[in-house]
DNA sequence: GGTAGACCTGGACGC
DNA sequence: GCGTCCAGGTCTACC
């Protein structure tokens, strides 16, 4: 099998970084717990290829990508792009270590990356179909997404749909087939939005755009609300806002022990985090991911078709409540001291966050 | 600017 | 096995 690799930080491991963000248990990635690899069909112009990513054992060590097929060297140029992207191997070492150093708690088990998509349209798709659905939702309408409208590798291995394919995709075979329900529309709306390369999503994909520009443009695509666009940003590398969702509320009553409406507590996770500016997503996020892992073993263990379903609000809730983790304690996580991550006379408070009801 | 209700699917639960 | 209820974020109409 043909195979290239990919040089990676000192402290780089696969099975810590792809498995970070639950993007890892959504098609057309395949996370496989035996051999600690990803594998999935990555989409070259207008050719498919399969590819699996693994690490030998110990940090830092190249990333070996083994191909079902044979590529050119443009090809493979174009494959190593689109897994940098994935593994967020294309983000700058300094603003991981700004990170570390705005939030400690995670240097010494060097969690930093965020797990993403090869390209932005399928980050978006991922966030549409993850938004007003349980877990397993959307995880199986990103199975029927691929199965319907993604293309095979030589090996089998499915590709997420392209834009265009999208485009051309009737509404009634999303709803029947792919089970999108209501988002049929705006899913094929997007689709053309990204296929014509529209100004709106140009904006987006312009790293020099500014946030607050950015979160209007996305808030302005059709099936992307608050939440949506906050994530969006994450996904960009843009962390400054909260995607806050009923997680959240899950995540301030259960771990910071908040008490009040679901508009309180969101309010109060928003403030908890903003000490954390440019970072607060990563600090979140991981604080939630850690608290997951408590609840499910470590993330590199969980089965796309079994641990990976699991995330629903009742499951979450009995294994909580097998954890014994009894009534919500408050809990004061060992954020910067704000002295040094948030400087009084430096103040940046992020835009309120319009929290659903 | 804030809020209520519809949108759609699948899991949970009661019978 | 069937029926009903509920969870989930966005969008629109309305106040």
């Amino acid at each position: 099998m043909p195979s290239f690799s990919i040089k990676t930080p000192a402290d780089y491991s696969l099975a810590r970084d792809v498995c970070s963000y639950g993007y890892f248990l959504l098609a057309p990635n395949r996370w496989s717990v035996k051999e600690q690899s990803l594998s999935r069909a990555l989409v070259l112009g207008k050719e498919i290829v399969g590819v699996v990513i693994s690490q030998p054992k110990g940090r830092g060590k190249p990333i070996r990508v083994g191909l079902d097929r044979p590529v050119s060297a443009k090809e493979k140029s174009i494959a190593n792009d689109l897994i940098r992207r994935m593994l967020r191997l294309d983000e700058d070492e300094a603003h991981v270590r700004a990170f570390h150093k705005v939030d400690p708690r995670w240097k010494r088990t060097g969690r930093a990356r965020l797990f993403r998509s090869p390209s932005l349209f399928e980050d978006v798709l991922k966030t549409i179909t993850s938004c007003n659905v349980t877990w397993p939702g959307t995880v199986q309408m990103n199975r029927r997404l691929c199965e319907v409208v993604g293309k095979q590798s030589p090996s089998g291995l499915l590709t997420f749909p392209t834009p265009a394919a999208l485009a051309r995709t009737r509404p009634q075979t999303l709803r029947s087939r792919c089970r999108v329900g209501y988002r049929d529309l705006r899913i094929i709306e997007l689709a053309r939005m990204f296929a014509k390369r529209d100004p709106e999503i140009r904006i987006i994909e312009d790293s020099s755009t500014p946030d607050d520009l950015l979160h209007e443009t996305l808030l302005s695509l059709p099936g992307v609300g608050p939440y949506a666009a906050a994530n969006i940003m994450q996904l960009l590398g843009r962390y400054s806002r909260l995607p806050l969702d009923t997680e959240s509320v899950r995540h301030g009553r259960s771990v910071l022990g908040y008490t009040g409406t679901s508009k309180q507590i969101m309010r109060r996770v928003h403030e908890h985090f903003a000490p954390f500016e440019s970072h607060a997503f990563r600090s979140y996020w991981f604080e939630m991911w850690v608290h997951y892992e408590k609840l499910q073993g470590p993330a590199h263990t969980w089965e796309r078709d079994t641990t990976g379903t699991m995330f629903t609000a009742s499951q979450l809730k009995k294994l909580a409540a097998a954890a014994g983790s009894g009534p919500p304690k408050p809990h004061k996580p060992p954020g910067p001291t704000p002295s040094r991550a948030r400087p009084e006379n430096n103040v940046r408070r992020t835009r309120p966050h319009r929290t659903p009801a």
